[in-house]
DNA sequence: CGTCCCTTTGGC
DNA sequence: GCCAAAGGGACG
């Protein structure tokens, strides 16, 4: 719950178009806030990022869905919230499956690719949860990760191979793709680094609302306390947050490996480990409260 | 089922 | 034409 928010009112309809798209960068907000305000007046912990007690302002979903928004496709853009059978467009005369493209809004762009940002795989409930805040379908949503993934995959492909040479490539790896995001991530949401880690206290709460990307991680110092009280037992593992992800290892491995290169795990360092500590592996009391000391550090 | 990968198709 | 939303096959 770091980041104040600062104007409850979120997401000008108009983020920056496409990167190709000439519209200026709109600078309407401050960098930060607005994304908070997307969430789901839900009570469970669910789109992660910031905590926000803020009740959110169902003025959201208005946005999305009928935001004046420029790109919204004149014709397709169904937002069925739920699954959008294929296509069934008018089907006169001809039973050919037209393929309808729907042209996703600004918004839903804006909000899509900030979660990209932070999260290249979405579990099947991320995703369903997202599905409804944008107002797409769960396929939609799945479709667009899946895209994301192949685009920035080629992305990647394509700049390694061209400054292969030069040094520079050792630019943190992760945020090198999201750079491309930051036009309109400066007029829409908030950037994808986020301050939260430091002096934060983890408890279930905050823990299952926290989005664990590959920034997050590295920028975790994780000290002997935070890991091994950790201890990631059985609890911990199948905790909510956990077991909401379907982590399989190629998920896993890509999780950490955003666009860039290789990414580097969290380091742990191990200092003196007060016994005393580490046995009372309770559960998941462990987990419910304790603290992390980080010190800020590059990555 | 989800993902990867390639292809098709439609907006712009 | 380019790009991105989908379709579809292969694979696990």
């Amino acid at each position: 719950m770091s980041v104040a928010l600062a104007s409850p009112q979120s997401l000008p309809e108009a983020c920056d178009p496409d990167s190709r798209d000439s519209s200026p960068i709109s600078t309407v907000l401050g960098t930060e806030e607005n994304y908070t305000s997307l969430q789901m007046p839900s009570t469970e912990p669910f789109y992660s990022e910031t905590v926000s007690p803020s009740p959110l302002p169902s003025s959201m979903d208005v946005l999305i869905q009928d935001s004046p928004d420029s790109s919204t496709s004149p014709k397709v853009k169904e937002p069925a919230p739920v699954e959008n059978s294929p296509v069934k467009n008018e089907g006169k005369g001809q039973e050919k499956k037209q393929k309808v493209r729907t042209v996703f809004t600004q918004t839903q762009l804006c909000i899509l690719k900030d979660r990209f940002q932070k999260q290249r795989y979405l579990s099947l409930q991320q995703m369903q949860e997202l599905s409804e805040v944008l107002n797409l379908s769960y396929k939609q949503v799945k479709t667009w990760f899946q895209n994301q993934r192949m685009k920035c995959k080629r992305w990647q492909k394509n700049t390694n191979w061209s400054k292969n040479n030069n040094a520079v490539t050792q630019v943190s790896a992760p945020t090198e793709y999201l750079d491309l995001y930051t036009p309109y991530h400066q007029g829409c949401l908030p950037s994808g680094n986020f301050p939260m880690w430091s002096n934060q206290t983890w408890n279930s709460q905050t823990w299952s609302n926290q989005t664990w990307n590959s920034q997050a991680w590295s920028n975790q110092t994780w000290n002997s306390q935070a890991w091994s009280s950790q201890t990631w037992n059985s609890q911990a593992w199948s905790s909510q947050t956990w077991n909401n992800q379907s982590w399989n290892s190629q998920a896993w491995n890509n999780q950490f490996q955003n666009c860039g290169e290789e990414f580097q795990l969290p380091q742990i360092q191990f200092q003196q480990n007060s016994a005393s500590d580490l046995e009372a592996s309770q559960p998941v009391d462990l987990f419910l409260n304790y603290s992390v000391n980080i010190q800020p550090e590059d990555v």
